[in-house]
DNA sequence: CTTGCTCCTCTAGCAACTAGAGGATGTAGA
DNA sequence: TCTACATCCTCTAGTTGCTAGAGGAGCAAG
């Protein structure tokens, strides 16, 4: 039985990607080369579908082209060292920790606003502090 | 008494911004321009400080400079209509209550990899899968 | 007063797209 | 079969959000 496959433009309205984005990753190595069709038109399978919507929320969620990299990575070559995928792991989950607290913090920012603006008041507005550097000291301060 | 000012290599320092950076958020008018030595040098007050932490923070959680552009509207005038900030706070809470389900999820696959490789074994990865979409369907697909 | 650091402006480059020109292909109807 | 029209192809150029570097001025210490 011979798998479905879509056109480039049906990928891209399936993972919501725009279609130079799809040619794009190809040729910087994110998506493998898809097959072609006698037309030399791209062919994608169910596999490159799906490594194309992570690779958008991926992106959506702020990681770079080559922290995704690493993380596609640990998909692609499940044989490489343990020890060099559990680096690769533990250095995003710490990466995406820090990223929950943070929009925790806001989120509780958002919602206290909310809040004020449903019994009528003006909200005096704290978002700055909310994401109020505690994690980024890397000097001698006063 | 004067405020303490701080020039913008320290400000820079501070808030972990390099300091060219600083001038382009002045540029695009992200930071408003900040007062000036007699020899024009830039001096930036506690307020700058914070504001440009909370850009920095803003953009590693990936918000883009209009999103942070609105996100400091609330904080810029608190007067503006309530629905109008309403809207803007709830349009972002939406967004960042997205993102942390995202990441909660790719959190727990990350972990689950280290567990997997902590007992010895190599673990299958199914980074991708976790961050299958459930929130980005806009056309009728089989 | 000069050595050396920080600052200034300005221009050019990079990452990650995004849009458009110019042309080939594929498909559905007359 | 012919033609109209969407979709695809490659290639180049533009956009956003920085980042690095040239060339020069300001300032603090010895």
């Amino acid at each position: 039985m011979a798998a479905e496959t879509f056109p480039i433009g049906e990928a891209a309205r399936r993972c919501g990607v725009k279609v130079p984005t799809i040619r794009y990753y190809e040729g910087i190595g994110l998506l493998p080369a898809p097959s072609r069709t006698e037309g030399n038109r791209r062919l994608f399978d169910a596999a490159d579908l799906r490594r194309l919507a992570f690779i958008r929320h991926a992106r959506e969620l702020g990681f770079e082209v080559d922290a995704i990299r690493t993380l596609l990575s640990l998909q692609d070559d499940p044989d490489q060292p343990c020890a060099a995928a559990d680096a690769i792991a533990r250095e995003r989950l710490a990466d995406v920790e820090q990223r929950i607290a943070k929009l925790m913090a806001l989120k509780d920012e958002l919602e206290r606003m909310l809040e004020q603006c449903a019994s009528g008041r003006v909200a005096e507005c704290r978002v700055i502090e909310t994401l109020a550097d505690t994690t980024h000291r890397h000097g001698p301060f006063t």
